[in-house]
DNA sequence: GCTATATCTAAACGTATGTTTTAAACGGTG
DNA sequence: CACCGTTTAAAACATACGTTTAGATATAGC
């Protein structure tokens, strides 16, 4: 048998959309199936009809989107070589960062599809008691085990420890903007507009770049 | 009537320390008004009786320690001032940026007092549900507002959009060396040693510092 | 049309939640 | 000792939770 046809629109997607949505905005335990399954119009007991359980419905939220993204990373890290290579040079660092910040920071900008929900979604699944979110840390490390070869090809000066560290800083200055965007502006007085996907990409690939190198003269 | 005595200990304080402990690991939400009072070893009703309600226990918890880091902070700028005016010289960057630091990041390894578990509730509780939140950050950024001046005087390139940005990534920094500190050393394949509390601070001062140059080029 | 499968609905289950109520125990003070 | 404000204790309250069940409805294949 085919995947069943739906007649009234596909509620296992509108499940999804909305918890996406709702587990962006708040905790895990903070959201009830309840509040879900009324948003999304459907019944109470879809959720466990579909997902089996709430935690079930946390991972279909999570693993919907989960290969898109490190794929954009991975893709633009090939487009960045095979750009230095026709141009005879080595990738530079803010191509490294580009490719790591970029498909995060453009999705959060994202307006039309639920990329930003899932951004944020992400942000908050990191800070979840670990167990069942720890593969989910997991596979996201593994992509930037990628990256470090070429960081550290570009910064012989710095140790394994220090490329990781500078890693984890990278992606505290990316988890912070998701987190936080939508408050910038209030909490700079005003003084902090939100600007475009490019110029707040651009800010933080320019603060991390500059960073990694402060890390030479340490110890 | 003075304040009244407790004859089995406070447990008042009992109440705070381990609800700090608790929400400093898991979401408002996810801790239950129950657990607190069990492992607290207190009955169930002390809650409502001390604090009115779970969100006035919450706010107890943020209070009970609210001026003590910002207070670190200030004298820890007032010191590098007047050093700096012994010296016959400026404030230097990595001054500011290590009295912002220094203080939340030396509470997260502390251990004999509760500490490490409010500076790790409290990077949780930007995260919950703005309006009743939103006065935390407020009394964070305020006191940036304090180490604005100093930035402009040793950056004079940046405007000040650009030092709230910068201030921005600092603090998302700072925030994920709290969350993930416990799990830094997994997410590295064992490269990174946690180290002690100024090897931490010297890496998160020294990464900062350098990001505040990037935003020069930018634009 | 009939059957099998997938989807949706409505109701109920058992448990956990935050809060309130009621009364007892306590320590100082007259 | 008797009084009184404070603190602890136990029980109950009403609601919200995740999950399960049983039955209705709809779709596709024969």
């Amino acid at each position: 048998m085919k995947p069943k046809k739906n007649i009234r629109g596909d509620a296992k997607e509108r499940i999804l959309d909305v918890s996406e949505k709702l587990f962006a905005e708040g905790s895990y335990a903070s959201v009830s199936v309840r509040t879900v399954t009324t948003e999304a119009k459907v019944n109470l007991s879809a959720v466990n009809y579909y997902f089996g359980s709430k935690q079930g419905l946390f991972q279909a939220v999570y693993v919907r989107r989960a290969k898109q993204m490190n794929h954009e990373r991975l893709c633009l890290l090939a487009k960045a070589e095979e750009q230095s290579r026709a141009e005879g040079r080595d990738v530079t660092l803010k191509e490294i960062l580009g490719a790591i910040l970029t498909p995060p920071i453009f999705w959060l900008y994202d307006q039309e599809k639920g990329l930003s929900g899932y951004i944020r979604f992400l942000a908050r699944a990191y800070l979840e008691e670990a167990s069942d979110m720890n593969h989910v840390l997991r596979q996201e490390v593994d992509v930037f085990d990628r990256f470090v070869p070429y960081l550290q090809k570009i910064n012989p000066g710095l140790s394994e420890e220090d490329i990781y560290w500078d890693i984890h800083f990278t992606m505290g200055t990316m988890h912070h903007t998701i987190n936080h965007l939508d408050r910038i502006s209030l909490l700079s007085h005003k003084a902090c507009k939100v600007g475009t996907r490019e110029q707040t990409r651009d800010r933080l690939v320019n603060f991390c770049a500059e960073g990694f190198a402060g890390q030479e003269n340490a110890g």
